[in-house]
DNA sequence: CGTCTTGGTTCGGTCAATGAACCATGAGGC
DNA sequence: GCCTCATGGTTCATTGACCGAACCAAGACG
C-alpha cells in the first residue's frame, strides 16, 4: 500500500517536505505552535478543526519530530516545537509575508517585532532598525492597532490580543 | 454556499496564503513555473498529475495572479509567472531547504548557484560566495552529481538534467 | 459517588482527488 | 479536401480525505 500523502516519483526535497506539511491545517498548527500553543483544546478552539482530524495531524507532527510530545504533571498532553520545527520558521514567515503583501490590505494584521532593538520585521524577514534576521525565539507578535478585544472567545485569540513573544507558552488569561 | 477551500474565520495572512497556495499540487507547479515550464502537457508529464486536477489548478493560480495564461502563436496556450508569483520564492526555497535539510539525506540532490559570483546557496538563501540572497532570476539550478541521465524521460527531467537557469523556458532538448 | 474537563475514537455523509475514457481545435502530410 | 496527430482540455465512476456530531475513557473535583 503506498502512501496516501505521498507525491509520488519526485525527487525533489521540495516535494518531500510538502509529503509532510503540505496538508491541510497542518502549517496552521506549526504557525499556533510557534504562538506558543501547546494544548489539544487550544489548537482545537483557535483553529475550528475537526477533533479527529486533530488527532491525524499531531500524530503525523510528533512522529516526524516536529512537535514533541509530552504528558504534563497534570495528566494534560502538550505539543511544542522541537528543533527540527523550529527550522519551519522561514517558511511559515514567508507566507505571512506573501500574504500580507496580497491580502493584506482589506484589513491590517498582526506586525511581528524583534525583541532586542524594538524593530519591525519586514517583507523579507529582516529588523527594519537594525538589519538582522532573527528567528523565531527573538521575535514578539503585536496584535495590530484597532484589534477588538471581542474578537473571539478562545484562550489563543486572547492571549494574542495583547503583545507576545514567540514560543512561549500561551499563558491562562484571568477572567476580565 | 462557503468556498470549500476557506479556512473559515482565520483573520491571518498565513491561512489566507494557505488558501491560495496550500492545495495538493499548487506549490510544485509553481516550484516547476520557477524551472521555466511553461506548457500543460510539461506540467502534466513531469508532475504525473492527473489532467482534470491540473486543469483546475491552473485556473485558479492565473485567476489569483500566480500564473499569466498566454495563448502563444501556435495555439498553445503558455503560463508563467507573474511578479506575485515569483514573490514566491520565499517559501518555495524554505520548503526546499528544510526538506534537504531533514530529508535528502539518503540521495543527494538539485543544487543552486547564483549567476553572477558562481557560489552554491546555503539553507538560509544566501550565496555561499558573496553573502547576498539573490531572487529566483539570479540562480541557476544545477543537477546532483552523479544524475543518470536516463533518470526520467519526460522533458522538464531532461532539460533539469544540465544547468538551467532559473525562469528560463524549457527548452526542447534535440534528440540524442 | 456523580459531574466536569481533557483528549481522544467512531460513524455516516460530503466533497475533492484519481485514472481512464472521450472530445474539440488546429497543424501537418498527402 | 481528407486523414492523422498533438494539445488542452471535459466527463465519469471510484476511492479516499475531510467534516460535524455523537460517543467514550481516564483523571480532577466536589
Amino acid at each position: 500500500m503506498t502512501l496516501p500523502r505521498e507525491y509520488l516519483g519526485q525527487d525533489c526535497p521540495i516535494a518531500r517536505a510538502l509529503e509532510i506539511i503540505g496538508e491541510r491545517w497542518t502549517l496552521l498548527i506549526v504557525r499556533d505552535a510557534f504562538y506558543g500553543v501547546s494544548r489539544f483544546s487550544d489548537f482545537r478552539d483557535h483553529l475550528g478543526i475537526p477533533r479527529a482530524v486533530l488527532t491525524d495531524r499531531l500524530n503525523l507532527l510528533t512522529g516526524q519530530g516536529i512537535l514533541a510530545r509530552v504528558t504534563a504533571a497534570s495528566g494534560r498532553d502538550e505539543y511544542s516545537l522541537t528543533a527540527k520545527g523550529r527550522r519551519l520558521w522561514p517558511t511559515v514567515w514567508s507566507l505571512n509575508s506573501w500574504g500580507n503583501e496580497f491580502y493584506g490590505s482589506d484589513r491590517p494584521c498582526r506586525t511581528y517585532a524583534h525583541n532586542g532593538c524594538g524593530g519591525t520585521l519586514a517583507a523579507d524577514g529582516r529588523c527594519g532598525s537594525c538589519g538582522v534576521i532573527p528567528g523565531p525565539a527573538e521575535l514578539t507578535v503585536l496584535p495590530w492597532p484597532d484589534a477588538p478585544a471581542t474578537s473571539k472567545p478562545d484562550l489563543v485569540s486572547q492571549a494574542l490580543s495583547v503583545p507576545h513573544k514567540l514560543l512561549t507558552p500561551i499563558a491562562e488569561v484571568a477572567a476580565s
